[in-house]
DNA sequence: CGCTATCATGACAGCGCTACCATTCTGGAC
DNA sequence: GTCCAGAATGGTAGCGCTGTCATGATAGCG
């Protein structure tokens, strides 16, 4: 602006690529009257230059008003403060909180996150992974132990953390997580134990959504040991209120002596109660309900909905902590983390 | 893997920074038998070169199993195929919803989102701008047309589109919305016409969820073009369920003759319906409640809650349309798109 | 006072890719 | 056969930044 024109005073290049009005570094750089590599580690490393240079840098980066490329950072470190996230979808609210608490851990650190959604198809969780190595990101977050052979083996030879979240095992590398078998068998013998003997399990989407199809190995476990039939109720649509209010019409139907619904989450359960309400029955004296997860619905129907408290917030959180403790070299890390469950007994059951 | 040593040739490079074992498009381009450029045309450009180059070049990409280095692509062709997406909040299962509609058309069109969340917090907005402008996104999107000065300055000088969206008005490029001041009059209306002089609006956190406070706005013009008072009660927790049964209680003891409670979201509507069920209280006989969104938890407790429905998704994919719209260059488009909300009078008022 | 350890700074090269221009090669019009 | 349009391909030179090493300045030691 002040002066003349910036680029007069370089003759040899023929030709300009893009006059790409950006500040950059260099322009800071001759304002702050220091060398380019000082300016960056006035940035970087502000402990690494002395306090008139950094202040230097500092003022000229604010009068020229520059932003750092962090693409060409990048590239040149190739290191990326980027964090692939990578859920299968967004409506379930579930994942949502685990990439909030993610999120606010991670945005406190400096780290950004890249959002991809599979919509639980494990190709697609494939093409998401190659794009965001592309990337290069500093590490990779995925909801799930599950992947495709290509995505194993693409992952397998990356060198960066790789935090598997949601479910507990034996993972890649870093894996926080529950133990989904345990939380179905928890509520099987709760609903064991309260007298119910006719229980259906009714789920949405067991293929895909594959831990609910682990809670109910747990729960068919439990009532086989107790000489219980587990019937199993598959919906085909996701889960929702509307899936759950049809979900318990069909179980009434198929299942007329059922006593006790085990949904495999709460908006499923809260769906079949605020129905079953609407309809006259008496819960749970005509039919109890339960759920997973504790979503705050729950807490609130009357009755309130037994079910299983799942930390997905606290889940997101502790596995930004490990990843950040990971990034920062410490080696110092378990790399699984149980965050356990708790069963929340309403008047539902 | 089949040449001994891809180095061996290079003698002049006294050192190497990063062996990096990482696959490069050079090397792609000399399995293929091609210039590194052509292959990269084969990739990005696949009609621009010949079909036997193409498939060697696809072939040699599959053997050597490469990922593209979109680092290094986009600070070449200062590109990056990376929309920052702006939310306030993740809490808020409203702005969720929204992400989701983008989410789903910019995948499918190749783009990635790069998340971040403002906690309502417009400085920590300025913040995020800036990292997201360094990793030169394509375009971005965020929530609401209030920024602060510096935000707005720097967006003023950024020559790729932004979207505004949640709510419509002058906006500093595109702008896909709804008019919060006409929710609010519409519910306003509908509340007076259903017969109820004694209305309570009641609100969390105004101050942030400036989008609530406009449809007190319009809700006010409403009562005060009748006559009648609107008094206004703000709760200092974010809008929950919980919130809601506070606002509940709140207004009944502060307001005793209150009618009808016009809530600034569902959420808090349905926790102050849900709460007047388990105290027994009849809705809308003792009193009315109505919200705000749509959200499907208002359409399944009983009565029904009447709310005006935003069409939140729809709102993502249309912001989603045309940024791609703009993106590929065609100047044809609508800076302001308005879409609209409905009425739904369900038995709560 | 000379020697080495430490700090602050700078020069250089290069991260992996693509924009730009130049070149070659084809095929058709005349 | 000449000329030219157009397609396919390649060479060169960066994009803006940071890792690596080298250098100069300062301090610490016997």
């Amino acid at each position: 602006m002040s002066k003349d024109s910036p680029n007069a005073d370089s003759p040899t290049t023929a030709r300009q690529r893009r006059s790409s009005d950006q500040v950059t570094l260099s322009q800071v750089a001759q304002v702050a009257g220091v060398s380019p590599i000082t300016a960056s580690r006035a940035l970087n490393y502000p402990e690494k230059v002395s306090d008139s240079a950094r202040r230097s840098v500092l003022q000229a980066v604010e009068s020229l008003g520059y932003v750092p490329n962090l693409v060409a950072g990048s590239l040149a470190s190739s290191r990326s403060r980027l964090i692939a996230v990578i859920v299968p979808s967004l409506i379930n609210s579930v994942f949502v909180e685990v990439i909030k608490g993610l999120q606010e851990t991670l945005e406190a650190e400096g780290y950004q996150i890249l959002l991809g959604n599979t919509d639980y198809d494990l190709d697609r969780e494939y093409q998401l992974v190659r794009t965001f190595l592309g990337w290069s990101c500093s590490a990779l977050v995925t909801a799930g132990l599950r992947h495709n052979t290509a995505c194993h083996t693409l992952l397998a030879n990356w060198d960066h953390p790789i935090m598997e979240v949601m479910e507990l095992g034996q993972g890649m590398d870093l894996n926080v997580g529950l133990d989904h078998v345990a939380a179905g068998r928890c509520m099987a013998n709760h609903l064991f134990d309260k007298g119910y003997r006719h229980i259906v399990y009714v789920g949405a989407r067991l293929a895909q959504d594959y831990r609910a199809s682990m809670r109910f190995d747990g729960h068919k476990e439990v009532l086989k040991e107790k000489g219980i039939d587990a019937p199993l109720l598959e919906l085909d649509t996701l889960g929702s209120l509307q899936a759950g209010a049809e979900g318990l019409a069909q179980v009434l139907a198929q299942y007329p002596h059922t006593q006790a619904i085990h949904f495999a989450n709460d908006d499923l359960a809260a769906g079949a109660l605020l129905a079953a309400q609407r309809q006259g029955l008496n819960v749970p004296g005509d039919i109890a309900i339960a759920g997973f997860n504790g979503l705050p619905l729950g807490q609130h129907v009357t009755p309130q909905l037994t079910t299983i408290l799942s930390p997905r917030e606290e889940m997101g959180r502790l596995a930004a902590k490990e990843l950040i403790r990971r990034l920062s070299g410490k080696n110092v890390y378990r790399r699984q983390h149980d965050v356990g469950f708790t069963l929340q007994i309403g008047g539902s059951t």
